[in-house]
Formats: C-alpha cells, sequence, structure tokens
DNA sequence: AGAGCTACCTGAAGGC
DNA sequence: TGCCTTCAGGTAGCTC
C-alpha cells in the first residue's frame, strides 16, 4: 500500500480534479471492498458538492457541501484514474487523458465517480484491501478516533514517543508500525526512518533515550517529506493520481535491499521476518 | 493490557 | 511452457 507518502500524493493528485466539482452519478461495481458500502453510499455523494480534500494518517477525506466526507483507504492496492473526455483540451498536469483502449471497465474498476465536468474518476483495486465509508458531519468515526499523532504535525515528539514506548517491551519496527501511536507510517518508511537513525528494529521500544527519540523523529519527518517531495513510490500497483509513478523507491536505502552493502558503512543488509513482516536493516550500524 | 498471529484477495515473480 | 510456492505497501479481529 501506499503509506503516508503516497496517500498524499494522490490526495494532492485528486483535489484539482475533485474540488469544486459536483458528483453526478457513483456506480459501485460489486457490492463491498474490504466491506459492504454502507447504506445510503450511492445516494448520500450523488449530487453533493466537493468542498475540500484532506489527509489523515493514510485515509483520505473527500469533504462534501452536506458536512459529511467521503472516507477512503487504499489498502494494498487501491489506484484511482482520471478518465477526461476526449477532445478535452487544456489538461491539468494531474489530468490522465482518455485515449484509445482507456476505458473504465477492467475487472478490478470498482467503483466510478462521474463528475460535472464530464471527467470520470475510477478507483480500481486488485486485492480489495481498499475501503470507503462515510463520515457524518460531526467528524465523528470510530477508524479516525483511534489514530495516533500525524509524523509530519507538531504532535510528534520525542516526548510524546518517551511517553508511549514507556515500558513497551514490542520491538521498535512493531512499535512504529502501531498506528495507534503514529498514524501513516508502514513497512517501508520504518524500515528507512530507523536506518536514518541508526536504531535497530529489534530494539526494545522502551529503551530508548531521549536523545535517540529526538534523532528518530527527525528522521521519520526526513524521510517522509523526502518521500512525499518525490511523488511517492511505485511499488507494483502504486502510482500518483495522475498515472505518472512516484520515483522514491529508487532512493530506498535498506528496504528490498537484502544482500546490498550498507549505503554507509561495511555492513550488509539483512531481512528478517518481524510480526510477519519483512524488515531490512544493518546489523553493524543499528543498535 | 499488550504482543503476536491469521485472514482478507489477487497477481507477479522465481524455482523446477 | 506450465505448475507450484512465496511474497507484496494494511489492518481488524482473534488468540494467548
Amino acid at each position: 500500500m501506499p503509506e503516508l507518502p503516497e496517500v498524499e500524493t494522490v490526495k494532492r493528485g485528486l483535489e484539482p480534479v475533485l474540488k469544486g466539482r459536483k458528483i453526478l452519478k457513483v456506480e459501485t461495481r460489486r457490492g463491498n471492498l474490504r466491506w459492504a458500502f454502507p447504506p445510503g453510499f450511492v445516494a448520500t455523494l450523488q449530487g453533493a458538492k466537493v468542498t475540500s480534500l484532506a489527509r489523515r494518517a493514510k485515509y483520505i477525506l473527500v469533504g462534501l457541501d452536506s458536512g459529511q466526507s467521503l472516507l477512503i483507504h487504499l489498502g494494498m492496492t487501491g489506484r484511482f484514474t482520471v478518465l477526461t473526455p476526449k477532445g478535452t483540451t487544456n489538461l491539468g498536469e494531474f489530468y490522465f487523458e482518455t485515449g484509445a483502449g482507456e476505458k473504465a471497465d477492467g475487472p478490478h474498476d470498482h467503483v466510478v465517480f462521474d463528475l460535472d465536468d464530464g471527467v470520470k474518476l475510477v478507483y480500481s483495486d486488485p486485492r480489495r484491501f481498499g475501503m470507503m465509508d462515510l463520515v457524518p458531519a460531526d467528524g465523528m468515526h470510530k477508524l479516525l478516533d483511534e489514530l495516533g499523532v500525524e509524523p509530519l504535525g507538531n504532535e510528534l515528539s520525542a516526548d510524546y514517543l518517551a511517553a508511549r514506548f514507556k515500558k513497551k517491551a514490542a520491538p521498535m519496527k512493531a512499535a512504529l508500525l502501531d498506528q495507534s501511536i503514529v498514524a501513516g507510517l508502514g513497512n517501508i518508511y520504518v524500515c528507512e526512518a530507523l536506518w536514518r537513525a541508526r536504531i535497530s528494529p529489534k530494539r526494545k521500544a522502551g529503551t530508548l533515550k531521549h536523545d535517540k527519540l529526538e534523532e528518530l523523529v527527525r528522521h521519520i519527518r526526513d524521510v517522509l517529506n523526502d518521500a512525499i517531495r518525490a511523488g511517492g513510490s511505485t511499488l507494483r500497483d502504486f502510482q500518483g493520481a495522475d498515472g505518472e509513478k512516484g520515483s522514491y523507491q529508487e532512493r530506498f536505502q535498506v528496504y528490498d535491499h537484502e544482500g546490498d552493502p550498507c549505503p554507509r558503512g561495511d555492513g550488509v543488509i539483512k531481512r528478517i521476518v518481524q510480526s510477519g513482516r519483512s524488515t531490512f536493516y544493518c546489523q553493524k550500524c543499528q543498535k
């Protein structure tokens, strides 16, 4: 899946396509993605005008003039494609022009939004780990309520991490993947941030000193900002909303680099499995 | 309460 | 060529 930088890239790509537009029609090609669409999903969206786009952790929030929001999670393979009518000129950089063979009829095209300017927005998701739901006008939603702090916001600090990691026996890898502590990090950027901060993914979260946590916070912010600047990473299924591939994967230092020399020393990148997921790190410089 | 595992689903890649 | 296994960015929900 897209982790935070990829979701941010998609949100930025969708903004000029959706903001200010009226949704004329919504077509759900099946009854569910990860879960069934909520009752009234289509009826609520049809006729609504989009007033805002926002991101919270790995969720995209599409604000509507009714006060409600459309909540979207891309799961592992969720993707948006923007189709414009043939002959449309003056395409913005985020548009994906309709061409021969470019139709919304693929086996994994699950949701199609028709907008009032003739654009079709297509949501595709082969594995269907993604989800869409409605958030009421008060903004309360179970999935949002349980999220921890935004890694790029002011709430993330060494003090915050020290409080949340206190007495924590879980390894750093698991602690940073826990969305109720820091929301938006995923498998790749946890590996990259720990490598940058020279912290072992196996280190017990509760054992980190304050100055090390400060370094970690800085490196988390840096790696996410670097990735956003590069337009996210493209791994198998991910593309930005403009169909352009992100380029950050070319800059991974450790992720998917098993056996390669550590970029900053004479160690070798090792792959281990932690809580069922691959971790890449350098035994020599990450302590 | 906290930590760890399974399940959800499809497709790509590698080994034989 | 084809069959089989393994792996993939996430996370809710279950066990222990």
